[in-house]
DNA sequence: CTGAAAGCGCTAACAA
DNA sequence: TTGTTAGCGCTTTCAG
């Protein structure tokens, strides 16, 4: 019934089955396949063949018991699917493959509870560090028990990287890389201003969630430096996504608000405006400017291709991974690295009366 | 210098850190800690104290070496961003989450010695099954080597599943979830064809990956079964890329080819094709028809909404890790299943002389 | 109901 | 250079 010659070993072969194949003790085989180790021809001859006949591989489970395996670095995410989170992820993989590490990867599909259970499983695995990307919420409990993990995960001598969101206070061990959500909000907001726009309606994230109430607070205070008036039925709460942001532009239509520009919570919000304010006959941008938040490539797929603001999404992975490997050499405890942000100016923005905004 | 009243534990707490704070033994530990073997109330109560008070998690290496250890899967892509492979690991990731297990990814960035080196490493974790998702190379040498690891999971008591790609052999123990390329692409010709399209230009991928050939069938037999002429010289082969589509309709332009359709092998491709033609002047679908294949969420986002081929994305994900999961039951040894696919038809073809398609 | 001890697969002393 | 042996952290007999 099997295929090989090596005999019916209906599992998998372990370094006893190659030692005894190449009649050499367990150890020699260690040391042949370490290569680590001097050994004679006729042991290592002996012992490669034995290896690729049962096609041994060492138990990595094994390894890692005597603290020699390979690092792994895990990422938990609401959701893959979801373009920053992807890109924030690759750029973990690609860091985290450059570093020699293997990448553990789970979604908690925004489920808080979930968050917690897979970031447990985690620690059991003994990962050098769990890096938690986006969805925050602003809760006192939620901190609190983030602040627990943070430290159950320092106690086993692993990490808590926060990724894209804020720190959790000076007593929490975790590090942390995000952006600055404020200015980016205030730039692009800066720039709808500077084409004239005064009335400009804001689609955002929820209200309990960290990241929309950064952006909206970049949005006052560029009103407020420009010293126009805010005003709090111009901005619609709802989720961060296409959906959401077809609901809200839907809403603002049928409540007939006042408003010259639309600045959506992220791209994908941006995209299901669009698509309602298309349906109702309004053209971006000729009757109304829109822009986004994040620059996810969808952005340059919309027409007129979107106006937003940059985020570094890999950077922020890679970022995330480094603060780790580097730990141990310079141990900076709880570092805390803000990237920048800047705005890329497309199709979808102009200057109320006529010019466009890129000549502004 | 800690924060915690449990002395100065500068390591993941360990079984015996327990048992000695506890005052009981290690076994003692074990069974309260596992729930399931009847133990004293004051026994109970100590180690469970000692414990929270450690922030103690038991070791998954350790356990997985008494092969009771979590359940993990993986699945390896070569990139995650890309929207396909990022809703199919999705859907694998869900999967194996409502069958308890953990999920492995890793991304390949279509290196090939990358993808067998990564595989190795998960084979060197005890995963139950390694899933791989897209990108295949027609090459005898690749199929060989993949075979190889195929019996190398196999006698390790894993499993290789491929996702999306064609079987490898009768010889080879692996799975199999595919869907019907060839079928949606003849669908997809066919709905043009019945548009009144005669010259259809088609844009892919690379010819030696398997995907685009198997699609470019379907495009020739549609073309034969309807009675028109197969034009060579309308097929160019390029990469499943956004840039690809793109740079190949700006060469289709460039050298004039005669067409009113365009087949994109795949909605990214579409998306570049589009940005080129409205750059043209050319209009969709009032000038030329478009047509993608994927139906990933972007074909909404572009204008006019992408007519295309959905594919299960996510089912695709799900089916793979059930196929490991229910293995033993029924022990389908090479499962080999093919899910469907249709045509969802939206805005960017329309028929030759003036009425749209949706109403052919 | 509890403790002592064996052993999962492996590497690293320690001898020979 | 090679073999023997002691664990790594855990679960599970097997005695008590």
């Amino acid at each position: 019934m099997t295929s090989t010659s090596a005999g019916p070993l209906n599992r998998r072969a372990t370094i006893k089955d190659v030692a005894a194949l190449a009649g050499v003790s367990i150890a020699t085989v260690s040391r042949v396949l370490s290569g680590k180790v001097p050994t004679t021809a006729p042991a290592h001859a002996k012992v490669t063949r034995a290896a690729k006949e049962l096609r041994y591989v060492a138990n990595a489970h094994a390894r890692a018991l005597l603290s020699q395996g390979p690092r792994t670095v895990a990422i938990l995410v609401p959701d893959v699917t979801v373009p920053f989170f992807a890109h924030v992820a690759h750029g973990v993989e690609q860091q985290a493959a450059e570093e020699g590490r293997i990448c553990l990867i789970g979604s908690t599909n925004g489920d808080l509870e979930k968050e917690l259970v897979i970031g447990a499983m985690m620690r059991e695995q003994g990962v050098e560090a769990v890096i938690l990307v986006g969805g925050v919420v602003k809760s006192p409990t939620y901190r609190e028990r983030m602040t627990d993990f943070a430290r159950a995960l320092d106690a086993s001598g692993s990490h808590l990287v926060l990724c894209g969101r804020p720190p959790l206070g000076k007593d929490a061990p975790v590090s942390v890389v995000e952006y600055d959500n404020t200015a980016g909000s205030h730039a692009i907001t800066s720039h709808l201003l500077a084409a004239g726009h005064r009335r400009i309606l804001h689609l955002t994230g929820e209200p309990n969630h960290h990241t929309p109430v950064n952006r909206l607070e970049g949005y006052r205070r560029a009103l407020h430096d420009h010293g126009y008036p805010y005003d709090e039925d111009l901005v619609l709460w709802r989720g961060f996504t296409r959906s959401a942001g077809a609901a809200l532009m839907k809403q603002a239509l049928h409540d007939q608000l006042d408003f010259t520009a639309v600045f959506a919570g992220n791209d994908l919000m941006a995209a299901g405006a669009l698509d309602v304010l298309r349906e109702a006959g309004i053209r971006v941008p000729e009757d109304v400017s829109l822009v986004g938040f994040d620059d996810i490539p969808l952005a340059t797929d919309l027409y007129p291709k979107l106006t937003t603001v940059h985020l570094p999404h890999e950077e922020l992975g890679r970022m995330a991974v480094r603060m780790v490997v580097d730990r141990d050499e310079h141990t900076p405890v709880n570092s805390h690295v803000v990237l920048g942000t800047h705005i890329v100016r497309r199709d979808s923005v102009r200057r109320r009366g006529g010019r466009p905004a890129a000549e502004v």
